[in-house]
Formats: C-alpha cells, structure tokens, sequence
DNA sequence: ATACGATTAAAACAACCGTTTGAATGGGTG
DNA sequence: CACCCATTCAAACGGTTGTTTTAATCGTAT
C-alpha cells in the first residue's frame, strides 16, 4: 500500500536488495554472486550494476537502509531513558534494553526481513572484509559514542577499559544469540524454531549478569577445589 | 626439533596446512584462493590437490588436527576435576574453566598457530557453509556430551533449558572476545595488541557472572523506571 | 647403475566471477 | 504523434576460480 514512498511497487532495486541480504547470511559474501542475487531477485544480471555501481556498493547499502534506522532506534531509546532520569545516570539495565534489546526487536521480526538481517549483521562482525569493517565501524561510532560514556556514569566504580572489554562481550552473546550455529544445534533441537521474542529475557538477563559480575572472581578459579593444578587451571600459557 | 614427528622438516602438507589457516582468518573462507595459499606456502599449485584431494579437504584438516587436540585437552580437565570432586558435583567455575578457559589458553599461544587457529574457529561459528557446519557439530557433540551434564548437576536449580542457552552465549562472548572486529576497536586502540593473557581473568569473570545471572531479571526492565514506554521499552514485536 | 614410487613442476581445462557494452523497450511529456 | 529518459535485455569482456594432466625431478632400495 503505502509501503513503497514514490515508486508504484516492489521495484527491482528494492527486490536486489532484499535478494542480497537473504543471500549474503546463507552463504556469505563472497560465497555470493552477482548471477544468484539478480536470479533470485527476477532481475537482469545488469541490474546490480546499473542500480548500485558495484556489487560492493550494494553490499554496503544492504547495512545501511537498516543500520541506519536499527541506531536511530537505539539513540531514541536512550534520549527517552536520560530523559527520564532527569540528570540522574540510567540504570545499567536500561542502558543494555536501549541498545541490544533494541536491536533483539528487530530480530525478532521475522516478517519484514529483520530477522535476517541481524543474522548478517552478527555474522559480518566476525568477517573481517576490509572495506565493510570500516563502514561498520563508522555506523557505530556515533552510537558507542553515546552508549560508552552512559555505561561509565552508571558504573563509576568499574573501570572504564574493563566495561569497554564487557561491552565487548555483550556484543559477541548476542551476535551469537541470533547468528550462532554452532554444535549445540545437536542437542537443543528447538533453537531453530525457539520464538525469537523469548529470547530477549534470555539473553538480556545473562548480559546484566555479566556486566555486573565482580572484576576479581577469577582469582578463585585456581585455588577454588585444585590444590596445585599447574595445567589444568587457567594460567597464562 | 622433535616437531615433524617421522619426517625430516616443515614438509609441504604441513606448510599447506599453515599457510591456509593463517589466510582463512585473514581473508575468509572463499576469499582465499589455492592459488593464494600455495603461493604463501612456497608449494606448487597443484599441490593442495595432491596432497589433500581438493580445496574443501584441506580447510577440513586444518580444523581437525587443532579441534581434536583442544577437545582431548578439554575433556581431561573436565576429568581432573570430577575426579578431585570425587562423586560431588564439580563447582561452575572449574568447569567453565576447563571448557572456556582451555580454549582460551590456546587462542594466547601466538608462537605455534593456537591464537591465529582460535581467531579462525571462532569467525566460522558464524559462518553457516554447509559441510564444515556439520563437520564442526560432529567434532564437538563428544566434548558437549560431557560437558553440559556436568553443568546440569553443577546447577540443579537451574532448568537445563536455560543452562543451554547460557552455555550458547559464552560460546558467543568467548568468539567473539577472538575473533571479534567491530566498531568497538575504533574507540579501544588496544584491543589488537592487547595481552590475549590478560583476556583470561576478564572473560572468565563475565562469563561466570553471566551464567549465575538471577533467572527472572529481566522482568524488572520494564517497570523499573518507564511508566509506560511501549515502544521504547523491551515488548516483543 | 638402474628402476621405482613419491613428489614437484608447468601448462592447460572448463566454469564462473564482476563488469561493460549497445541495442531494445516502455511509459510520460512536449 | 514524436520525443526522451529511465530501465531492461542479451551478449560479450578479460580475469580468476578449482581441478586435471603430463612431464620432470628427487631420494631410495635393488
């Protein structure tokens, strides 16, 4: 109906790009050509080419219809959040909602394409591809700029390099959360068809355990049980 | 030294065997050519197809001779533990020790491939390319079938459901604490150069913290402080 | 010295890659 | 109607892919 702004329906630029993304997470990016994605598209194999310039600029445009609104999101949730705490630091467990809740939404939308396309965004961040690496991190510098200094006023005794390392692994949970596919597909068989939107409590619970664990419990690992284990703990190799 | 066991130097498959591990991590799966790897290797063209057959054999040979000695040594801390235990379920902690923490000994051994080895399996747990998917799924069903019991008895109160989906993230965390490369790295210059040793104590102490994570945390993200954000909050679509 | 099995070497194979070309098509405007 | 501009189309471009082939080379045991 209203969906396409000026154009009369799904035109073919629209129809490549859609094509490419559900193309891209199923067998990857380089593991996809030009010939698969206008095939699967009913587009002319020129049509890459002519609508985008390049299949890397198609690529690139892929991420950036959805990342752009995924973080215009996250920063509205968090505009609300510091609205709301009126000076006052936003609870650590707001903070987590506003960026990776935000973005568990839109993986949980398994109609409009977003499902698929959080799949691509977490595997991508393991790809390292040159030129996508950097427009990735150009999308979310604005974004970390934002989140990062909001964690350190919530948490103002946790040193700042260890939340950037948390951060770090919250990022990686839910990457995995929603592209994972790894052997425990084995045993659990319902982690295909598991509502995406249970997911959300899941892993939101599990990242503000994380955040929150005390910096040193580490240190219990080796003495814990183990009198002498040199090599079965954990030290440094 | 006593490296190649019964031939006389870093022969030709082995230099394959490396030269491919290094470029994978490097340039992904199908960006790297065998023309790429043999030249890296000093070796003929011809002589991946010899050696291994084809392309597709040797990427399986270059998990298989890392992923079996990983597992072997995962599975005999796990034993070491339950045996000190002596019948008692052993404690969380060791056990995500000699799981995670094994693997994590590896991925800092940077003189004999182990951490380059580590950035690779970590950046294909994303990759969805069928057969070294279920190639992977068969290597680790062994050392999953031991460890997540070892879990559930560790953790009686917890549904095994839930302990699954935990497990599922710290694969995530621990990836991507490896083989990671987001946006995060434009803000934290030193998360190449940084000590993978000191990753340990970090990623230890979050993972835990996650796992311990109080089941039903979740439900206080919403009426903590918004009153009634709809949209903003963490409803599922 | 000679013959042999294993390895290496150089060249070629068809198939596919991303991209470009130039002509056909089609609806909207003068 | 004629014009034009955007889009589609079929075909081909040079280059690269994984793999195969055939000959040359090596160390070793006869």
């Amino acid at each position: 109906m209203s969906d396409a702004s000026r154009a009369s329906v799904p035109d073919t630029r629209d129809r490549l790009l859609d094509a490419a993304e559900a193309l891209f997470v199923e067998h990857g990016f380089e593991g996809t050509s030009t010939r698969m994605i206008t095939g699967a598209a009913r587009a002319n194999l020129a049509a890459v080419n002519y609508h985008f310039g390049s299949k890397d600029a198609l690529v690139q445009e892929v991420f950036r219809r959805r990342l752009a609104e995924l973080n215009r999101q996250r920063l509205a949730a968090l505009d609300r959040l510091e609205a709301e705490a009126s000076g006052a630091p936003v609870r650590p467990s707001g903070i987590l909602g506003a960026f990776f809740g935000t973005a568990l939404q839109l993986a949980a939308d398994t109609e409009h394409g977003g499902h698929t396309f959080m799949r691509l965004l977490g595997r991508t961040n393991t790809e390292p591809n040159a030129f996508i690496r950097q427009f990735l991190a150009e999308e979310y510098a604005g974004v970390l700029g934002r989140f990062l200094p909001a964690l350190y006023r919530a948490l103002p005794d946790v040193p700042r390099e260890e939340i950037l390392w948390r951060f770090h692994f919250m990022m990686g949970a839910m990457s995995y959360a929603i592209a994972g596919t790894d052997g425990l597909q084995l045993f659990a068989g319902r982690f295909d068809d598991a509502d995406p939107a249970r997911l959300i409590p899941r892993l939101m619970s599990f990242l503000l355990g994380g955040l929150r664990a005390p910096l040193a419990e580490f240190g219990g690992f080796r003495d814990e049980r183990a009198g002498e284990g040199d090599e079965g703990g954990l030290a440094a190799a």
